[in-house]
DNA sequence: AAATAAAATTTACGCGCGCTAATTTGTAAT
DNA sequence: ATTACAAATTAGCGCGCGTAAATTTTATTT
């Protein structure tokens, strides 16, 4: 930290007693430069603290350490922690991960690969919207950049998916509860806005013909992202109307089912799996509040430690593998029962 | 969206017909072109799609179009709503921000001001840690960029401070619950991480006293960002002890609340302003979830958008006065009581 | 000790755009 | 038609770094 500040690389390979190119070389891959040479870098790196202009850097570099992170919604508890994570990899792995945000709009989606581009990311993570993403968007991003997809999967797009099974975890769950007492029936929203809604109600019937029960399914009326709203609402007037076949509900995402908790409170329904219980709720994701719903609630845990990890780790080993010969792979991790009161 | 890419700003000027300074200058601002031209390079980027390097663009200009956004931590929905609308409000006034969290870490924060600055932001909105940040490296920060402090203020520091009234919202809420029955204790955190915890405090004590209430402090041990369990173990814990002198508490924040109803849902007790419940529990913030605890959480909302909005506005009003003479300004909204069943 | 390979240096060009000064063109008013 | 002024053009330098080719130095092997 001396006082001349150092203007430019020419200045700092001429205090550090080394040539601007070999300089150059360092700051892209120290490991590339001899050890003599690195620690003469570093020793002139302590004294004077300069730092590579980005924006020349990346002018001409064929590939920057930017790698973008994009997610559907952040203002989703799940999304913010599961991007929390990814980003915190990145970092780890040297790189600069940038987060964006949705916002809910697969419009928003495409905008922002559309900005992404412009920094000529070293690859892209996305949890996209799915069959509601601008697909052929999502297609050519995925021919000019190294894209790997999490949570949410799209057929034969990006170099890898990651996320949770849900065939094995909602079957996890229907299993918990036919095993605990009555077989479930499922709530959703008619028109889901998240991604993994179509699968999981696939796995609730598969599940359910599987164990010899007749699966019923009842959808609420709702747009947007106002999970719980909805799930208090929709959820609220199927209860107070009596409308579930049994009292045994499996609710598509725990965000939903906070609603339908609520709901149950207000009409005095008590909801366990005690015999002086009317209800049993059960949900899927375990949202961060879900531990402190009333009663706590029963649900799926994703890893989403393991899910980002993996993210990162899948999109890394594309980057190093210059050839583009490496198959498509997907990995899907178990969901984890967690029993609580709720079920 | 031709067939022939367009490779550099050159190369678009000359199919557009017009010499590659004025296209420059269009792109920097296009008002500052007569509108005949303005329109034949609007009709030729119909034509073709080209955007300019950004890397080129920003590394000679003074300042960029790019905003920081800051805040202590995404994974709370305080944050990842008010950061939403910071982010929004930058995009329609033709800024791209960015928005990084600190992850619980007032280093994590120091860092970030240090990785913004290398992409020379036009300027930063920053909600600190407060006197948990590093204050220092804010003070240097706000001395080299366009600074404005949004939900917690650090004396002197920044342009510009947009927050809520905690002197009001806090009195609103202590005049209500004294109004409609017994005056309030208040429960908090014996080290709070958030900032704004300290005025809460302060305010509760001067509004109990001016209303003739003796004022009443519980705080809980438990560090981190973990509010809802310190609420529900710390504050379960006092609940059980029956330690509460009053049957009313104020809790410094909605999460806390959230634990603390949770904890008294399993103690049995109800909750609630109804001559037949036990306990009235009143939080702060109005937070997202607070709608569908059990019961609804009475609380104080703090105005989003307003603060958001006024916060944009401060630091764009700093960015076009080009004589730093502009004062600082401090600006506060007042909260919403939000009537719920809770107290 | 000489021979060989690996790493560092020198030299030089290019990236895409910002920005300036001098000049020319266009527009609107007298 | 003349004047006056704003806007566009031409020409050209500079930013800070990437990168390539040719050369020299250093480290390793025989």
């Amino acid at each position: 930290m001396g006082q001349p500040k150092i203007r430019n690389m020419e200045e700092f390979a001429n205090i550090s007693g080394i040539s601007r190119p070999t300089v150059s070389k360092y700051f892209n891959n120290p490991e590339s430069v001899r050890t003599s040479t690195r620690a003469k870098i570093e020793a002139a790196l302590k004294r004077y603290d300069y730092q590579p202009n980005v924006f020349a850097m990346n002018q001409n570099r064929r590939t920057t350490k930017t790698i973008g992170v994009v997610v559907p919604n952040l203002a989703d508890p799940f999304f913010s922690e599961i991007g929390r994570r990814v980003e915190l990899a990145c970092i780890d792995a040297g790189y600069s991960p940038i987060l964006l945000s949705s916002h809910g709009s697969p419009e928003m989606e495409r905008d922002n690969l559309t900005s992404l581009r412009a920094l000529k990311p070293a690859g892209v993570l996305l949890a996209p919207f799915g069959r509601m993403s601008d697909v052929e968007a999502v297609q050519t991003f995925d021919a000019d950049f190294p894209l790997v997809l999490f949570d949410a999967n799209m057929s034969s797009i990006g170099q890898a998916f990651v996320g949770t099974d849900n065939a094995q975890s909602v079957d996890l769950m229907v299993e918990y509860l036919c095993r605990s007492g009555e077989a479930p029936c499922f709530f959703e929203m008619k028109s889901p806005t998240n991604p993994n809604a179509n699968k999981r109600r696939q796995a609730y019937i598969e599940s359910m013909e599987r164990h010899g029960h007749v699966p019923r399914i009842y959808q609420a009326d709702g747009e947007g992202w106002n999970f719980e709203e909805i799930g208090k609402v929709e959820g609220g007037r199927l209860l107070a109307a009596k409308s579930f076949e049994t009292k045994t509900i499996l609710c598509s995402n725990d965000r939903l089912a906070i609603g339908m908790l609520s709901a149950a409170y207000d009409l005095g329904l008590r909801v366990g799996h005690g015999p002086e219980c009317d209800l049993r709720i059960a949900g899927h994701d375990d949202h961060p509040f879900s531990k402190f719903t009333c009663p706590p609630l029963t649900t799926i845990a994703q890893d989403y430690e393991a899910i980002a990890n993996r993210a990162v780790r899948e999109l890394f080993s594309t980057l190093e593998a210059e050839d583009r010969t490496k198959d498509r792979s997907e990995t899907t991790f178990d969901g984890r029962l967690i029993m609580r009161e709720s079920a």
